[in-house]
RNA sequence: GGCGCGUUCGUCUAUCGGUUAGGACACGGCCCUCUCAAGGCUGAAAGACGGGUUCGAUUCCCGUACGCGCUACCA
């Protein structure tokens, strides 16, 4: 069987509409419902941000409506906070949910009328739900704890990306097949809590990890227990490290906020996620989640799991950043040179978005930028020469040639790109040297670096009183002979 | 140990039994060039192994190896 192939019974649909293999959502005219339901550890894992993307897609992709549900049974360890991290990501990421909480706060306002959103909110739906097991006989006490009635035979997962899986007691489980479901402090344990609120909350879709398939098993047989059909299932493939390990919070690149941090387009993120575990049947690399979302199918998904390629990401980043509108460009170049205390706001602002848009080009990350663009703000005579620069390119040869070429540009008529390139270009002519000699030291003394944008639009910006002043500047630095 | 899932270039992947096994990232070379890039051209690079089935297997079946997940009063 190919990897594309369709896993299902023969008479189910291969693709496209894998609720139509569903009953329950054929007869029913209420959408479909799917759900992504984060733990608040304190961050949000790359793997968890594809799974909340892989559902978005899907959600989006059927028409269904998208539930975040927060799974924060452990009160010790999920604060507020801890689950604003989620929603931040989620929502940098653009991934909205249509019903769900709007803050951190488990008290707080949502969206939705199958609330709360919050498991800890939650007590008294569960103690029901116990008690509905206990009076059928399908759950009983054992030593403060309450236990529920496995099936002991195997259990049939219908999964619409792996296909049929058996799923047979291990020996363990043969030994004690009776599972946990409340502990004997009083708390549910995950996979009754999850099954409950899947109930509750109407969900016909999960999309999880693979890690959850052996799982998958006791939640059926939940499901079976309390009368209700289970819903359709999905596990995608897990994200490992680029040596094949499993990626823990403690690898690079594990959490989202690095993403954040680094500078990143969030655009870029998704589109590199999608394409970990999934390949759009009609090819093509290069798409935003919105363009994503009309193609995707769970029977492309893959099954086998993909290593993480930060490269490949960067790549991404460097398509899409390249691609966006300028003034869209410019918008996130100003946050990030003020985060990280480039002075910016003392300039007009088409002097900074002209200087922003003179890198977009390069597609770098937003947290490399004042590595490019930091000359642009910073006083003529405060220029931080980089020592190899200066080494190289302000040396005693250089002074009449950036001498003559001060001359030629104090006298220019339009102080454009064009004429500031054929100026250079006719003094290297007139003094019989190539434009070399002309350019770097020019480059040197307007911006401190031998690399960063085209030399003569970024002259054009400076202006022609900034770049007579850096090259003066420049030929008092250069050491005599 | 048990129960599951997986295995095509270094990485992400295409291939619905017959292909010179294609693309992308990364890497090498050439061209272009005001720097760095980008762009164009180009090079190297893959079916884990062993059995079947078949006229013919990367593709279907079995086994082995390896990897991953689960095997909790974690989620």
């Amino acid at each position: 069987m190919t990897a594309s192939a369709s896993p299902s019974a023969p008479s189910a649909p291969s693709k496209t509409t894998s609720s139509a293999s569903n009953p329950l959502i054929l007869m029913s005219s209420t959408p479909a419902r799917v759900r992504f339901a984060p733990s608040p550890t304190g961050y949000l894992h790359i793997g968890g941000a594809r799974t909340a993307l892989f559902n978005w897609l899907y959600a989006r992709h059927i028409g269904a409506i998208f539930v975040l549900r927060i799974e924060d049974t452990d009160a010790a360890r999920n604060t507020q906070e801890a689950t604003d991290v989620i929603l931040r990501g989620l929502r940098w990421l653009g991934l909205d949910w249509d019903e769900g909480p709007v803050t951190g706060d488990p008290t707080g306002p949502s969206r939705g009328d199958r609330g709360p959103y919050f498991q800890s909110q939650r007590g008294t739906i569960y103690k029901r739900r116990i008690q509905e097991l206990k009076d059928r006989g399908l759950a009983y006490d054992d030593a403060g704890a309450v236990r529920f009635r496995m099936r002991r035979d195997p259990v049939v997962i219908h999964d619409q990306i792996i296909g049929d899986i058996s799923r047979a007691l291990t020996d363990r489980e043969q030994e004690d097949p009776d599972f946990v479901i409340v502990r004997s402090d009083g708390l549910p344990v995950f996979h009754f809590v999850n099954v409950v609120d899947d109930i509750e909350m109407g969900i016909t879709h999960v999309v999880r990890g693979e890690d959850h398939v052996s799982n998958t098993a006791k939640h059926i047989a939940l499901f079976e227990a309390f009368g209700v059909q289970p819903p359709a299932y999905a596990h995608i493939p897990l994200i490992l490290n680029p040596d094949g390990s499993k990626m823990s919070k403690r690898d690079q690149g594990a959490s989202i906020q690095t993403y954040i941090d680094d500078g990143y387009l969030p655009d870029a993120v998704t589109n590199y996620l999608s394409l970990l575990g999934w390949t759009p049947k009609e090819g093509g690399e290069l798409f935003t989640k919105e363009e994503a979302a009309q193609r995707f199918e769970l029977g492309d998904v893959h099954r086998s799991n993909a290593r993480f390629d930060m490269k490949k990401l960067e790549h991404f980043h460097f398509e899409h950043v390249r691609r966006i509108a300028p003034a869209r460009f410019v918008e996130l170049g100003v946050d990030t040179l003020r985060r990280l205390g480039v002075n910016v706001d003392a300039f007009p602002p088409a002097y900074t978005a002209a200087a922003l848009t003179s890198v977009q080009e390069k597609g770098k990350l937003f947290r490399e930028l004042p590595t490019w663009v930091d000359f642009f703000f910073l006083p003529d005579d405060a220029l931080n020469f980089d020592p190899e620069a200066k080494a190289k390119a302000l040396v005693p040869t250089a002074r009449p040639l950036l001498e003559k070429l001060r001359e030629r540009y104090a006298s220019l008529a339009d102080f454009t790109a064009t004429a500031l390139e054929a100026a250079l270009k006719q003094l290297a002519t007139d003094l019989a040297v190539k434009a070399g000699p002309l350019v770097q030291p020019c480059r040197v003394a307007c911006t401190g670096r031998t690399v960063g944008p085209s030399l003569y639009h970024l002259l054009e910006i400076l202006g022609r009183e900034r770049v007579l002043a850096r090259l003066d500047h420049a030929i008092a630095a250069i050491p005599a002979t």
